[in-house]
DNA sequence: CGACTCATCGAACAGTGTACGGAGTTCTCG
DNA sequence: CGAGAACTCCGTACACTGTTCGATGAGTCG
């Protein structure tokens, strides 16, 4: 198979599938199955323990082979991210008007982002794009027929919610884990750093932070902010419509 | 020096500095040379070329020697964002009213993500909280000030907007990468894309993409997005003082 | 001066992604 | 129908990674 380090080669197994060759023995595996499988450990054992040699393995072969399926690792994790991309549901048909539609979203991809942290981290690189994604984005911009907005404008707003929303979930994926950590004596993150803050700081230092009665929980912080930003757009859409 | 994998001694690095031992011989380096050096490599050559040999290679030192100052990579890390941060104009001391304050360090937060685009990768992983951070939060929330908001509203203002800049920073950062990459033969991430969607996506499958006339920038939708957050963050403001 | 503490670092361990080359399988073409 | 091309499979190897261990010797305190 060619080498890649050329996205060629992947957006080529992204759009058109594998492609069977004339000759020579048959495969025992498909690419699906080299892509459940690496989701399957993604999502029991985390995105660390993601090797090439562990998803061999897990197939029963060698881990060599695994090169006669995919160029390289980053074409796996590619096809793994497009995989996700086309679980969501597609925004336009949901029911309600073009803000509800959104918030729902909006919603949803935050519960999956937080649901498959791992998913976060792999699309930190720069990903070639797949078919589920642009089906994604067209459905997407399709929520806004019918408010006024050019498609310019509605892939404007798309894309500053996807943002928006990329952003909450890499700070909520990173409470979550902390949440999750205990210190061998069954200490809490929070605790731990309280503490830790609390003998560091002395009084004065960080006037505005003292006079906090109690953070925001990331649920609260992430619907106030989509609240915001949707009332900006909505209220950009009123004017077009007066104007 | 105490094997972590608990962040207690990285909190400690951070907000005391390194605790220097009654006896024995004197270290020939200082924990602020490893983190300047680390931080070269990182700008020069990139996180993915920043490595304990070759960080230390770079200070004249055997590879085990690093773990005399530093518990592990992920302490090292952990020093230099809150260096990179410590970095950043604290937005208090910026002039103009709140929005405009706000407005200027998201700017500010967005290009200096892009000018260090190692920086957004290693913020991905959880931070344990350094002194500059826990300052600059101060800071921000500070901007506040007046605007008759609470605490507890400040915060949740200061971390939707710092949601949203996060986001599409992770966004620019990939455009940015893929906008530099070329293939050996001299076209552009764009032209390689572009033709092959052309190629597979057949006439009515995406219509609201084909009836795009152009994508926004990068820059374009960061603005935009700011913009309608804040509208919804100043309409906020401006009901509080009436109710 | 001993006793103790600690910095330094070569070597080693357990991993990683991936290239290479040989063996065996399947299809195509003369 | 048989020769050889094309291909899968995979053991082995290479160049890495972060980190630990143990030996050596430097520095300091009683």
């Amino acid at each position: 198979m060619a080498t890649a380090d050329d996205p060629t080669t992947t957006l080529g197994l992204l759009w058109d599938g594998p492609s069977r060759p004339r000759r020579g023995p048959r495969h025992h595996l498909t690419v699906d199955a080299l892509v459940g499988a690496a989701l399957e450990i993604a999502e029991q054992e985390g995105v660390d323990a993601l090797s090439m040699r562990g998803l061999a393995a897990r197939l029963g072969v060698g881990a060599a082979t695994l090169y006669t399926y995919v160029p390289d690792k980053s074409a796996l994790i590619a096809l793994m991210v497009d995989t996700m991309i086309g679980e969501a549901p597609l925004p336009h048909t949901r029911p309600g008007d073009w803000r509800e539609r959104v918030e729902a979203w909006a919603r949803e991809n935050l519960r999956a982002y937080r649901e498959h942290p791992w998913l976060v981290r792999l699309m930190g690189a720069a990903q070639p794009v797949g078919p589920h994604a642009f089906a994604w984005t067209d459905s997407a911009l399709r929520v806004f027929d019918g408010t006024g907005l050019t498609g310019h404008e509605a892939l404007t707003v798309v894309e500053a919610v996807d943002g928006y929303t990329r952003g909450h979930v890499a700070k909520a994926v990173e409470a979550d884990r902390a949440a999750r950590w205990t210190t061998p004596d069954g200490r809490t993150w929070d605790t731990v750093q309280d503490a830790f803050l609390e003998a560091h700081a002395e009084p004065g230092r960080y006037p505005a932070i003292e006079r906090l009665t109690g953070a925001p929980g990331t649920e609260e912080v992430f619907e106030a902010g989509l609240a915001w930003l949707l009332d900006g757009v909505a209220q950009g859409i009123r004017e077009r419509a007066a104007g």
